[in-house]
DNA sequence: CATGCAGAGTGAACGGTGTTAACAGACGCT
DNA sequence: AGCGTCTGTTAACACCGTTCACTCTGCATG
């Protein structure tokens, strides 16, 4: 019985089965060898202790989810803005409820004592992920659908926060422009974050309604109103 | 050297010590006894495992950020519901940033594999909780100064979502009334989870002034706009 | 006072973990 | 043929949570 070769992939793939079936602390080194057919040891041969493995665990599904986002993105008319960024949306939630431990994995609670190594793999690939969602703002900046702020309207103090992080990240944006696009990052993950972790299991059994009713919200807020009500056309 | 008595109380508290220092990871048996000045098995006459302990370390968490939040409404005017909501809300922000483990612990990645024990101290702690800031809102609904939907202004799934969550909980409230209950604690808890988590960073340094900036909209949303605009008198 | 008992702490042990070190075989290249 | 390199092994170390059998102490009761 000629096994197939152990690669770091297959290390990644066995890690998320643990991580699927009982969590992060699930993820063990010697149980994911065991299911490979080898010894501890032999993993350390493809990575370099179980930070690592987690490390590449995140990056692994952070481009899941980015790829299920773009995927949604790319199934919309290219013109209509204010779909595309409620189907990026919508599929990252629907994304986080499918996957919940991996959720839980990238946006869950740190693990103290754990940092990701800089200009690793979770941060490239967290990068791309941001971006898409960055470029949906950018094209709804550009076409006069965004609803940005004065920048008056602004505390002084986010004001040149907001400036701050534009310039650091080579954006020439205003203040108010940018603002909408932290809030909807902001929100949209607290709202998926509170669903998936199961805090709000006290008021529903299901809470798809809920939320679709607050993502929903949370667009409306984003968006000029106007021309294009897409709410219609929201069949989840 | 007569060593003080072991009790229960002290081993929580040792054990939020190591929960500050290096996260719920950190949380470990032996280390416990040995700051204590005692061996392992000696904690199980006072705690029956280490799940017991982090039930307990729950728990004594969930009671001191309900104490802060009570103590914040306490030092409002008994008639300024405005200010009350606004005070537990920013007093729940407040204790949340300078107890990040705890938070987690409390609101982060569900332990896997850790269920709460039903009727248990967290469940008491925790609806102690909810009840605080649930008696916030009947307070202000009783004054006419929470923004209620009309019930047809739900989506017909949601609204017999509300309707069960309010009967199962012996409320006479219509589903639009519940309803702004709910967005506030999933829209709070979503604001500061993300906060805590530090998941802003990429954009602030400091994300204070946008944190409330956030909480601020988000009472604004809650309450009916009129006569008592605490916005002014909200110094932090 | 003696006795016995319940509570609290101890050491040793079991099975599990992450990780390292020393070793063994297979493969390709000179 | 010989030599490295790569990939796996076994053995070991230092931890972990937990249990068991034991000791010791203090106190109430005869």
């Amino acid at each position: 019985m000629a096994r197939e070769p152990l690669t770091t992939d297959r290390v990644v793939a066995t890690s998320r089965d643990l991580l699927v079936e009982g969590g992060a602390d699930a993820v063990v080194v010697r149980e994911v060898a065991r299911r490979l057919g080898v010894t501890a040891p032999a993993l350390y041969r493809h990575v370099s202790g179980r930070d690592d493995l987690l490390t590449l665990l995140i990056a692994a599904c952070q481009d899941e989810v980015a790829d299920a986002c773009q995927a949604a993105v790319d199934g919309c008319d290219a013109g209509d803005h204010d779909a595309r960024l409620w189907a990026a949306t919508w599929a990252f939630r629907t994304w986080a409820l499918t996957n919940r431990p991996e959720f839980g994995l990238i946006y869950g609670t740190p693990i103290t004592g754990y940092e990701a190594p800089k200009g690793g793999p979770t941060v490239v690939s967290g990068r791309r992920f941001g971006q898409l969602f960055g470029e949906l703002f950018v094209d709804l900046l550009r076409v006069g659908r965004l609803r940005t702020l004065v920048d008056d309207d602004l505390d002084p103090s986010l004001r040149v926060d907001l400036q701050h992080a534009a310039d650091s990240m080579g954006l020439a944006m205003r203040p108010g422009e940018l603002y909408p696009f932290v809030v909807g990052f902001q929100r949209m993950l607290g709202i998926v974050s509170v669903e998936v972790s199961g805090h709000l299991r006290w008021a529903f059994e299901d809470s798809e309604a809920f939320t679709r009713r607050q993502l929903d919200d949370l667009v409306a807020d984003l968006e000029q109103p106007g021309s294009t009500p897409t709410g219609s056309t929201r069949a989840g």
